[in-house]
DNA sequence: ATATGTATTTTTGTATACAATTATACCATA
DNA sequence: TATGGTATAATTGTATACAAAAATACATAT
């Protein structure tokens, strides 16, 4: 007996398509009509529709009667998650500090490892792996989120994380901010092994702050 | 040229599975299928699927091989959703202090007067207007979240409040609750009318810490 | 030139058919 | 009785056909 259900086309699609939103590959203001789509992407009508209609629910396209109109996310927006997450993040991170298992430790680890392998990576040869970072970073705030123990927090926090995509890769670009975010996971990560809630959450507010400083220094 | 599309039959039959998950019709761990809904509510079964995956979007229901199975909204969705809204509701009042129109002002004050009429009424002839009072007091929190000017404020606090439909709707049952949260309202609508940002937060703060003992008070 | 009415095209909305997968029931066998 | 296998049923996944609504293009009249 199974539990969940293998990833389907419709689930591919979304997540395709999500992407290309937040990454900007579609425009605000870009009208994406069914059957466009299903000719593009080789697949019929349905699993678009419902692709469009989760993407709708996240409020990053509107549908009308000319199409799916992409909405995407502006700078404003981004300075309203930050501030939002400056004031939910450190809550999360505290519970997390609380409520996180070895096993939970040991995955955020991992993905820690990795991170640190990147960095190190394009200390040595200068090559470009702000893409792999960029995931690792959605990584481990997920599992941060995720190890809160609490659904309300996942789902607040989560969103917001994952629509800021675009210009938390622009940070990555930067190498130094990339290295400087490693170190703040690093931090976060062993207020976590400690359970130090306080801790936790101190460096979690301070790790969403620089992060947003970065990234509004960047353009004006 | 018309804007926005009309209300779908899919679009119906979303709000309606929607509003019976939240308020606990169909209860945590329940299984919809496709095709008992479709028998039931006498549609085929594609508006029916896109409902599902947008319920799905919002972690109320979570698919299956077996159907979608429901999720609902425990207690301790409840507590954590007041706990992030007491660390944001402030901050979206205030903006909407700073920024709400004078026709913005007039809509919520519409809202309060409906909400005045049906709580005088509970008093003269002790009817239960508990549902026209909860979905009064849906609105004017929509209204102050969507006045904040901001998208991020709005996506956020809106899907959470509109969450706690089971619990909001059981606190307005009593009727001493529901003439507080009215006067309360009232305090924040003098604030936005004054356009005093403090003075908006620390109401919206305390409407809220007052609106979540009450409902923990209530079933402990 | 502008406005209006109409035909055409575009696009979404819904129903249905069929495929694929998973769960279930039931029987046979050790 | 427990186990395994096979047929059956239930359920979702996708494609397609057709309907409905809206946008567009275009001709005509003023």
């Amino acid at each position: 007996m199974r539990e969940h259900k293998s990833i389907s086309i419709a689930d591919q699609i979304f997540e395709q398509l999500e992407h290309d939103i937040l990454i900007g590959k579609y425009q605000r203001g870009e009208i994406l009509t069914e059957l466009k789509l299903s000719e593009t992407l080789g697949v019929s009508r349905t699993p678009i529709r419902e692709a469009l209609r989760r993407l709708e629910q996240e409020h990053i396209i509107e549908e009308t009667s000319r199409g799916a109109v992409v909405i995407g996310i502006s700078k404003e927006d981004l300075f309203d998650m930050y501030e939002i997450r400056m004031h939910l993040e450190g809550l999360a991170a505290a519970r997390t500090a609380s409520n996180i298992t070895d096993e939970g430790l040991a995955q955020m680890r991992e993905v820690l490892d990795l991170q640190k392998y990147y960095v190190d990576k394009t200390d040595e040869d200068n090559s470009d792996n702000s893409d792999n970072i960029k995931n690792l970073d959605s990584q481990f705030h997920r599992l941060l989120y995720y190890f809160s123990g609490s659904k309300s927090y996942y789902d607040t926090l989560l969103p917001i994380h994952k629509k800021m995509i675009k210009y938390r890769k622009a940070a990555m670009k930067s190498h130094s901010r990339a290295r400087e975010s490693l170190s703040e996971h690093e931090g976060i990560y062993r207020a976590l092994e400690k359970h130090d809630p306080e801790l936790a959450q101190r460096l979690a507010i301070e790790h969403a702050q620089r992060a947003r400083n970065s990234i509004l220094e960047k353009e004006i």
